[in-house]
DNA sequence: TTATCATATGAACAACTGAACATATGAAAG
DNA sequence: CTTTCATATGTTCAGTTGTTCATATGATAA
């Protein structure tokens, strides 16, 4: 093998190069909430339901008429939204209205919804 | 409750919220589309695998070496992100080297990454 | 040709996920 | 108090997903 050639590191595995990319990737703390956080974004359910929020709050009801499903199921999604940080809520009576915690949400579909266009 | 196959039970829905949201919501298809994306960044090998892509080409064998998993299952993931058209990879003999297709991985990464700082 | 190496692929299986269903909770009205 | 309505929750179950294992493919060298 020529030193300019480039070789497989199967058999060499302890290269600079591997050590070198191996320090920036962060920690597996950090990557598993980030891909616990795209998981989210992973279900046209949800998806959806984030949608609808871009507008204005909305109630349990609203949300599952206007996906045509279930209270229930929508109800079970919320709750893992809300675990999660990205809506909140406010009761008034008997109805709970949901809104989106912050802006990411939105930046973060609409970056995905970027991406798709090309 | 014996009519179950009613989807919302509620008699107090927000008809004016509903209208004026419904007419915002994408297609499905699109909507369809953009959960696949996402569904991508769901995952921890894969999110490894792209955060490594960051800083260079890479061959199956030096990702699978990097996190210390099989080279099958590495090159069933980079199948999938390949399919997805999130990689692109070049022939070198016998070995494949993949990189990133374009920047939006790394900027819809990188939002995820702010959200979590947050 | 045959051997070897890097990668790809098919099958099988366990773990996870999301919706349906039944039921529970909590608030307001009667 | 009891009833009713909006929402929450526990369980079940079918469908999906990611890894492992075995094997195939494709390129290079002997």
């Amino acid at each position: 093998m020529s030193n300019t050639a480039r070789v497989c590191e199967c058999l060499y595995v302890h290269t600079d190069a591997i050590e070198q990319v191996k320090a920036k990737l962060p920690e597996d703390e950090t990557l598993f909430e980030l891909c616990d956080l795209f998981k989210l974004f992973g279900d046209a359910t949800r998806i959806k339901i984030l949608y609808l929020l871009f507008e204005k709050e909305l109630c349990v009801c609203d949300i599952a008429s206007l996906l045509n499903m279930t209270q229930s199921a929508i109800s079970h999604q919320l709750k893992v939204l809300k675990n999660s940080k990205l809506v909140k809520f406010r009761r008034e009576g008997k109805v709970v209205f949901y809104r989106l915690s912050d802006n990411h949400v939105k930046t973060i579909i609409a970056q995905g919804m970027e991406h798709l266009a090309e």
